[in-house]
DNA sequence: TCTGGGGTCCTAGGACCC
DNA sequence: TCTGGGGTCCTAGGACCC
């Protein structure tokens, strides 16, 4: 049977976050801004403005805090709520326009359009209406495979001639060899900075490079990815379309503190705060868990570098709050150490199966798991409407000054009706 | 003083079996 | 004295992604 030569569009929004802010806060235009990570961290989205004053990507906030005073850098503290809800927004709009969408993050959706040979002119009509409906400025990039749809749309990002659309399967070998050495092998997709700096001792310096290299021997080399990196520069696809709506094979919930951590009391509740978090998210999927791994580390900075981190089974898969933030703490007790000034905790849920294909155990009379799910739904229901922590565990603590600091953070703008913009006339 | 959080996939190596 | 080889499953750790 003949293969169809598939092609993929990546659609990506520009600087997502600081994108989102901008909609909603119009003072932020053309002026550098860059939102921070929990705990105002460090850096993880800049506007174009930021980037050409030379902030530099995850640089934490005390190293380019000068900026503010010197360059009138703006610092916004992260609103995942905001950005999970205009991504909602954009991802819809996006599926309209191909048969098939893979949400493959929180701002990019790759699109198989091989059925539509001129889709760079759809593109340009879908890139205008995201800014028109949403305010959000996009990229594409299309190719026949992923790997060089990632790449294209890089290239449309950075290139202004271009207006944010590049097909690259319509520009000429010529062109193309000269766009691939042009980009370093780091920027390519799958390649990080283990395998690049690798790359470089065997004189692998750009894309153009690495797809010129021998694939059977890179894959025994390094791995079957390499080599399926390689094959998709070539233009063979070998990364398919993912349908997103599989559950995922494991949920976790970590935070960094907003103090020093060490007594054994605060990371329980910190730990039992996780959990519950980590279990949400289980039964928002409709998936049971059967294993509970809890981690607690020092900070990666400091003199004393000490992580740790244990896992417990459970008798049998559930999504009951009770069940695993008992066994959550059980893992902890087992791994704290006195003595350690802790950063960072964190629970992770894994051996996940769907709720409806669990086992269920001869341990778990069937009138109790019922119980339990009635008061799981109940809890997550009054806390859906009346918002987080509205029914809680008592071993999450009250006070639970530990908590991330967000000292710049912009209001929930789309999710929370009391913080919805007011639009004033004269 | 201050450095994120949440995932996936692959591989190597050990345990175990016949 | 002589002491296999191959398959499978599981786990920990590494590398990557945004």
């Amino acid at each position: 049977m003949e293969k169809i030569i598939e092609k993929y569009a990546l659609v990506d929004c520009n600087n997502f976050y600081v994108s989102c802010e901008r909609v909603f806060n119009p003072k932020l235009v053309g002026k550098p801004v860059v939102v921070l990570s929990n705990n105002d961290g460090c850096v993880v989205s800049r506007s174009n403005e930021a980037k050409e004053i030379g902030v530099a990507m995850g640089a934490p906030l005390f190293k380019v805090s000068h900026l503010i005073k010197e360059k009138g850098l703006i610092a916004q503290s992260s609103n995942y709520a905001l950005y999970g809800d205009m991504s909602a927004r954009v991802m819809k709009l996006l599926g309209e326009y191909a048969p098939r969408q893979e949400v493959y993050s929180i701002d990019e959706s790759f699109l198989l359009v091989g059925g539509m040979p001129e889709f760079a002119t759809t593109a340009k009509v879908l890139k205008e209406t995201v800014q028109k409906c949403l305010g959000l400025p996009i990229c594409v990039g299309i190719a026949p495979t992923k790997t060089l749809a990632k790449l294209s749309n890089g290239v449309s990002k950075s290139t202004s001639i271009l207006n944010g659309v590049l097909d690259y399967s319509v520009i000429g070998e010529l062109k193309q060899n000269r766009l691939l050495k042009a980009l370093p092998a780091k920027n390519v997709w799958g390649v990080g900075g283990k395998l690049a700096e690798k790359f470089s001792n065997i004189g692998i310096e750009t894309a153009y490079d690495l797809r010129e290299s021998n694939a059977e021997q890179m894959g025994k080399l390094f791995s079957v990815v390499v080599k399926r990196t390689i094959l998709e520069l070539r233009g063979t696809a070998c990364i398919d379309m993912e349908s997103s709506d599989e559950a995922r094979k494991s949920i976790g919930s970590s935070r960094s503190f907003g103090r020093a951590v060490t007594s054994l009391e605060d990371l329980e509740e910190a730990v039992t705060s996780y959990a519950l978090k980590a279990c949400e998210k289980l039964r928002r999927d409709n998936s049971v868990a059967a294993e509970v791994q809890v981690m607690v580390r020092t900070s990666a900075y400091s003199d004393d570098s000490f992580s740790n981190a244990g896992s417990v089974a459970l008798q049998c898969p559930t999504d009951d709050s009770m069940i695993i933030v008992k066994h959550a703490l059980l893992a902890l007790r087992q791994i704290y150490q006195t003595g350690h000034t802790y950063q960072k905790a964190g629970v992770m849920l894994g051996k996940i199966c769907s709720r409806e294909g669990r086992q269920i155990s001869i341990f778990d009379p069937v009138n109790a798991s019922e119980k339990s799910t009635k008061m799981m739904q109940a809890m997550d229901a009054t806390n859906g409407k009346w918002g987080r922590g509205t029914i809680f565990l008592a071993s999450e603590g009250i006070g639970q000054d530990w908590k991330m600091k967000s000292e710049h953070k912009s209001p929930a703008y789309t999710s929370n009706w009391s913080e919805i913009p007011r639009v004033k006339s004269l």
